[in-house]
DNA sequence: GCGACAG
DNA sequence: ATCTTGTCGC
C-alpha cells in the first residue's frame, strides 16, 4: 500500500506495526468526520458574499522548524483574527514544542495533531470558545483515507476545522499538473477537486495573486465544504489565508528569537 | 518497473 | 518543513 519504507524513516523494527496502528486509526476518523454545517453561517455569509452581521473569529495553527537544531524541536504558534469589514489579529501565542515522530507522507497528523491538541487545551477558555472556527495547514478529508490533519485536530479537539494545503496530495488518481490546464481553462477561481472515483475531495482556489498555483481546500470537521471554500477565500489578502500565514510567520519569528505574543484586552478572562 | 508522496 | 539575497517582472 505504501510505496516506501517507513521502517527506513522511524528506524525501528516495529514501525510497521506503527503505521498499520495508524492506519486503522485513520479508517475509524473517517467514519466520524462531520462534513457538515454544525453552525449558523448565514451571519457571514450572503448572496453578494462576505458580509458580517456580528464579528467572525478564526484561528490558524503552524509549526516551524530549524535545520541546525534538533529536529524534532520546533515552534508553534497560534493566532486568533477576527473578521469584520477587515480583519485584525486579536491573539497569538508562540512556544516550543518537541515531536514524536518524523514526517511520513500521509501520516503528518500523527506528528503534528498532538502538539496541536495540547496548545488547544492551553489556550484562554475566553479565547477557545470565541473561536467560529480553525484553520490548519495541511489536508483535511483530501487524504487517502479521508482522514488528513485537520479532521484528527477537529475530532480531537470537537471544533470546526477546515484543512489547506499549498500543494495536492496526490489521491484517487489526481496528478497536479492536471489542475494547470483546468485553472488555464476555466473563468473561475475555484475549481472542485473529484478524482476518478468521483469523490468530491476538496476545492483547488487560485487566492491572492497567484493565478497559476491553487491552495487545496477540504472538509476537517464540523464545516462543510462550501462554507470552507467560502471561509478561506474571504481570509485571503495573499495566496495564504491570514490565519496560517500569520502562524507561519510568528512561529518562524519564535524560532529567530523574536516573540509575537498578543493578548487584547478583552481577550483577558 | 516507474512515478507520486500534506508538512 | 528547511538551507537563502538579490532580483526579474507586473
Amino acid at each position: 500500500m505504501l510505496g516506501f519504507s517507513v521502517s527506513v524513516i522511524l528506524g525501528n523494527p516495529r514501525s510497521n506495526e506503527i503505521v498499520s496502528s495508524w492506519t486503522r486509526m485513520q479508517e475509524d476518523l473517517a467514519s466520524n468526520v462531520d462534513y457538515t454545517d454544525n453552525n449558523d453561517w448565514s451571519h457571514f455569509f450572503k448572496p453578494t458574499g462576505f458580509q458580517a452581521d456580528r464579528d467572525l473569529f478564526v484561528a490558524g495553527v503552524d509549526i516551524s522548524f530549524s535545520t541546525t537544531e534538533d529536529l524534532s524541536i520546533g515552534t508553534i504558534a497560534i493566532v486568533k483574527l477576527r473578521r469584520d469589514s477587515r480583519q485584525q489579529l486579536v491573539y497569538s501565542h508562540s512556544r516550543e514544542v518537541s515531536v514524536q515522530y518524523p514526517y511520513v507522507p500521509s501520516f503528518l497528523g500523527f506528528r503534528e495533531a498532538p502538539i496541536i491538541s495540547t496548545l488547544m487545551k492551553h489556550l484562554p477558555l475566553r479565547v477557545r470558545c470565541s473561536l467560529d472556527c480553525l484553520l490548519v495547514d495541511g489536508n483535511g478529508v483530501l487524504h487517502p483515507r479521508k482522514a488528513g490533519l485537520a479532521c484528527q485536530v477537529g475530532i480531537g479537539e470537537s471544533i470546526p476545522c477546515v484543512g489547506v494545503s499549498k500543494n495536492l496530495l496526490c489521491v484517487d488518481g489526481l496528478n497536479e499538473k492536471t489542475f494547470r490546464e483546468y485553472i488555464a481553462s476555466s473563468h473561475s477561481n475555484e475549481i472542485d477537486v473529484i478524482g476518478r472515483s468521483g469523490f468530491l475531495w476538496g476545492k483547488a482556489i487560485m487566492t491572492g495573486n497567484a493565478k497559476s498555483k491553487p491552495i487545496f481546500v477540504s472538509v476537517g470537521h464540523r464545516v462543510s465544504l462550501i462554507t470552507s471554500a467560502r471561509l478561506v477565500t474571504a481570509l485571503c489578502e495573499f495566496r495564504i489565508p491570514s490565519p496560517i500565514r500569520f502562524a507561519d510567520m510568528h512561529s518562524r519569528a519564535y524560532l529567530r528569537g523574536e516573540c509575537n505574543d498578543l493578548f487584547m484586552e478583552e481577550e483577558f478572562p
